[in-house]
DNA sequence: GAGTAATTTGGAATTATTCCAATTATCTCT
DNA sequence: AGAGATAATTGGAATAATTCCAAATTACTC
């Protein structure tokens, strides 16, 4: 049986591109959904088998990989670092804290990857922005 | 002997550092200042074995390592993809060609940096801000 | 319920990079 | 210029994150 869909919008946005719904890929998305913490496919994978005790880490970064395709995820990068996955769907840039290693969502005012992406040469095509800031947050935030 | 330096920047920023100038770190820099083409560390080594035939890996990822840390080079990362490299100091963008891979610098106007800097809530203290566009360009760019 | 195609699984393989201990080179001081 | 001290280079082994693979399982269709 197939648990109760976390998001009407999972099993709507996987059979929009063809994909099934699967348990695996439920948990991993309500894990995502349910601590926005930018976690890795390693903590994904830590998380989820506390639902789904047996699956494994390649399905882990199956199911990670299917939520970004579906557009329901972003992958988020720092440097080297292992990939982070990131269910917030606003506009929004990255504040990565070189302290503590913690991610934070920022959001943009709209307009503002527009205005950024204005300043591309023509020739230059972009489907996509980012921005990403790097340095320490102070205690007061979350 | 020592070649003669390719900068006078290169071995002042060294000293400041407390670091010393040696042929590999110069030859290293001159590469990357001679074809501005955002190689990877793998690439560098490629090019760098035509003066130095006997440099090993090890030694191109730490000259590479060392010039980031004198802020003559920056290091730019595209989603997992291996490190490249730009000697490119002044503020700009990168955008990502996704169809042909190539890395390609985009100037950005002055005080653009500071205005989208100026978004960040209060408690968060940025010192450095990178902005990656992704996209295709079309066929009459460089 | 059977057949077909998609998905999951565990383990091996890959890739980029870092680590390490030994050798070599560079700088400093006389 | 030479000796000593320190820094840098080297090759190879180790690591980390991710991808690949082929077999087993599961989900949808009729």
């Amino acid at each position: 049986m197939t648990p109760a869909p976390v998001h009407e919008s999972l099993s709507q946005r996987l059979a929009d591109s063809g994909l099934r719904a699967t348990p695996q890929r439920e948990v991993v998305y309500s894990v995502l959904l349910n601590k926005r913490d930018h976690p890795t496919a390693d903590e994904v994978f830590a998380r989820v088998k506390g639902e789904l005790p047996t699956i494994s880490l390649a399905t882990v970064y199956n199911c990670l990989e299917t939520l970004v395709q579906c557009d329901l995820v972003r992958a988020v990068n720092f440097e080297r670092g292992p990939t982070r996955y990131c269910p917030n769907l606003a506009p929004h840039a990255h504040f990565h804290d070189v302290q503590t290693g913690r991610t934070h969502d920022v959001d943009l005012p709209p307009g503002l990857l527009d205005q950024v992406r204005s300043v591309l040469p023509s020739g230059f095509d972009a489907n996509s922005v980012e921005i990403i800031f790097r340095g320490k947050a102070t205690a007061q935030v979350s």
